[in-house]
DNA sequence: GCGGATCAC
DNA sequence: TATGGTGATCCGC
């Protein structure tokens, strides 16, 4: 058994299939223009005859396609781990889509993806009946609200400092690097993996639809003549040593995020040579990292994290893309923007916005006038980051596991077997990390790929290989017995709420411990929340949207019990946690009357002009004036 | 605190 | 011969 190594993989499932030797790709493949998902050869979800049309004018809501949309369909969209564009790919896309639908066709991956597929299907289904519910109501005045805090959301980020960031993105990196010791490789389709599972494909392969987290005999249906490389993670690991020494040269704290990625902030060193523009720093990065490894990185500039992964992706590979700090043009640019390409939003979001005909950010400005729908999927938050100066804060670890697969397991003895290696390995990796924990979680997957984990926590922590043995096998030996014929193909044993096991690191001493050294970013400040009034020290602004959206949208809440739930969106960020408020009542006037207490409500206002309202319970005139605020005529 | 689901890499 | 491993977050309970 080979050593397990804390390697991060690279999987390049974001790279975007890219034909560099032709002219004139460039403009259809950036992915932004509006009508570019309804280019001639569209997604494979989308080529229903059925489809109906989806609008998404004046803040009507048109439900989408996906109930007509047949379940072959769906899962043909569903298998395509990394959808591309026609034209830069030699089989066209809905070809890919039908050779790997009959390849995976009855097999128990291709059964247990249909029924997570039916899953979403329920899902959006649920979530559309609710969206229908909303249409006829009046929402002048809540629409008025979120006016109001985005302006002052706008405002905070007019006012802010700003900072060039930087991502640095290497092209295909697995396969280049084994180009390198195989130049013979360059022209030819080829993968880094094995039969079961590709980790990189080269461009050459990419056209023939072959993609990472690919299976190597389905990618080989795709392209026959496909060169297959097994992977060797320490040359990976020695040319990432290097890139990261050029990132050092740039941004010595800069923050990397698997052997080919990082993020850097480039603000220090322009102030240190004037004579440099960020996209002159970056060029001269990429051609420094080439030099030292003959090896092509892709970059984004911008002005958050967010949006320079974004960008990192545009010109690739061997390109770099820069978009400008000022407001307009980060507008323009995130309005034709696919949601897809924020990070966050995989297949199963992606299906569940294109459902409500969301298939850019600009459509998500669409919340500014629906926060109602805004409260059901949380938009509002996401909007605010386009124009969020913070960036995640390499926080500390969490958790720490293992997981192995392995052939079709039955007997119980061999289940122990494994799980004893599995503790092992733990213990080994939780010495590595000079940390013990106290919650230790079984995953386990059958061989019908349903996959399912069993938790323990106990009152001491656990460190040593029996210690983590002896628990594990109490969860283990409880699935057993409840499900007689278990048959499984991967075991996993992960620890959480985790400690220091040195001494001087321990207990109380670790929240003395001085912030992570890469923290190149901008750090929360006191924020002041515009619907209920209270302030927040220390808040990032994105926890800070997401309150406001919160509060803002607390009050729509309706009270009925048979509401549906479930079919919300993941959240973007996470939510702090948040001081219990008054039962709020559907009635947005009547809430604001009862929360006499918030200083902002004693009186209620309007949101537009903070006019006190004479009389709040007169609706109408409320919302007479509301409109005539936003209308921008003087009261 | 637990378990399912989703996502990034 | 037959779809990975590590870590995180969110939601609903």
């Amino acid at each position: 058994m080979s050593h397990h190594e804390p390697i991060h993989d690279e999987w390049d499932v974001d790279d975007i299939e890219w034909d560099w030797s032709e002219e004139g790709v460039h403009e259809d493949e950036l992915a932004l223009e509006p009508h570019d998902l309804n280019a001639e050869d569209e997604p494979i979800a989308q080529t229903s005859p059925h489809a109906p049309q989806k609008t998404i004018e004046n803040g009507e809501i048109a439900t989408s396609e996906d109930t007509t949309q047949s379940q072959e369909d769906s899962m043909k969209s569903r298998l395509l781990i990394n959808p591309n564009k026609a034209g830069t790919q030699y089989i066209p896309k809905h070809i890919v889509a039908k050779i790997v639908y009959e390849a995976s066709q009855g097999s128990p991956f291709f059964l247990a993806e249909q029924r997570r597929d039916a899953l979403v299907t329920a899902r959006i289904q649920s979530l559309q009946s609710r969206v229908q519910a909303i249409q006829t109501m009046d929402l002048r005045l809540e629409r008025g609200i979120v006016e109001s805090v985005l302006r002052t959301v706008e405002k905070e980020w007019e006012t802010s400092e700003r900072r060039w960031i930087v991502c640095v993105d290497m092209d295909a990196f697995f396969a280049s690097v084994e180009e390198l010791d195989r130049p013979e490789l360059k022209n030819k389709p080829m993968a880094v993996g094995g039969m079961s599972m590709l980790s990189t494909a080269n461009y050459e392969a990419r056209k023939y639809g072959v993609r990472s987290a690919m299976p190597g005999y389905i990618a080989k249906k795709l392209c026959p003549n496909l060169i297959l490389v097994r992977s060797n993670f320490d040359k990976y690991t020695a040319v990432s040593k290097k890139i990261r020494e050029v990132f050092a040269m740039y941004d010595p704290q800069f923050s990397p995020m698997s052997l080919d990625e990082a993020y850097l902030d480039i603000t220090d060193y322009l102030s240190a040579h004037p004579e440099h523009t960020p996209e002159s720093v970056v060029s001269e990065l990429r051609a420094e990292i080439f030099r030292r490894t003959m090896l092509t990185a892709s970059a984004g500039i911008a002005a958050n994290k967010m949006l320079a992964k974004v960008c990192a992706d545009i010109n690739k590979p061997n390109g770099q893309k820069f978009l400008p700090v000022d407001r307009e043009s980060i507008m323009e640019f995130v309005r034709t923007l696919p949601i897809r390409k924020v990070p966050g939003v995989g297949k199963v979001n992606e299906r569940i916005l294109k459902s409500l005909g969301i298939e850019t950010c600009g459509h998500l400005s669409w919340s500014r006038i629906n926060p109602r729908l805004n409260r059901m999927l949380n938009f509002f938050s996401w909007f605010v980051m386009f124009a969020s100066n913070e960036s995640c804060r390499d926080s500390e670890r969490k958790s720490i596991g293992v997981e192995r697969t392995f052939a079709p397991m039955q007997k119980s003895s061999e289940m122990y077997e494994k799980l004893s290696e599995l503790s092992e390995y733990l213990a080994t990796d939780l010495k590595k990390h000079d940390t013990k924990g106290r919650t230790l979680t079984l995953k386990l997957k059958t061989t019908e790929f349903r996959l399912f984990t069993r938790a323990k926590t106990l009152m001491r922590f656990m460190c040593t290989a029996e210690e983590i043995f002896h628990c594990a096998q109490q969860l283990l030996a409880l699935e057993i017995t409840a499900n007689p014929g278990l048959r499984l193909r991967l075991m996993g044993l992960s620890m959480s709420k985790l400690s220091s096991r040195s001494m001087d690191e321990d207990g109380i001493a670790k929240f003395l411990k001085r912030p992570s050294p890469s923290t190149p970013f901008p750090n929360p400040q006191t924020l002041t929340c515009p619907v209920c009034c209270k302030e927040f020290p220390d808040i990032s602004e994105r926890d800070m949207a997401e309150h406001v959206g919160r509060c803002l949208e607390d009050p729509h809440i309706p009270d009925g019990s048979g509401e549906i739930k479930g079919d919300g969106m993941k959240r973007p960020s996470k939510r702090k946690k948040e001081t219990k408020r008054d039962k709020p009542s559907s009635n947005l006037v009547e809430w604001m009357q009862k929360r006499s207490s918030s200083p902002l409500l004693d009186q209620p206002v309007c949101p537009v002009c903070a006019t006190p309202f004479t009389d709040p319970s007169d609706l109408a005139s409320v919302n007479r004036h509301v409109d005539a605020c936003l209308l921008g005529e003087k009261q």
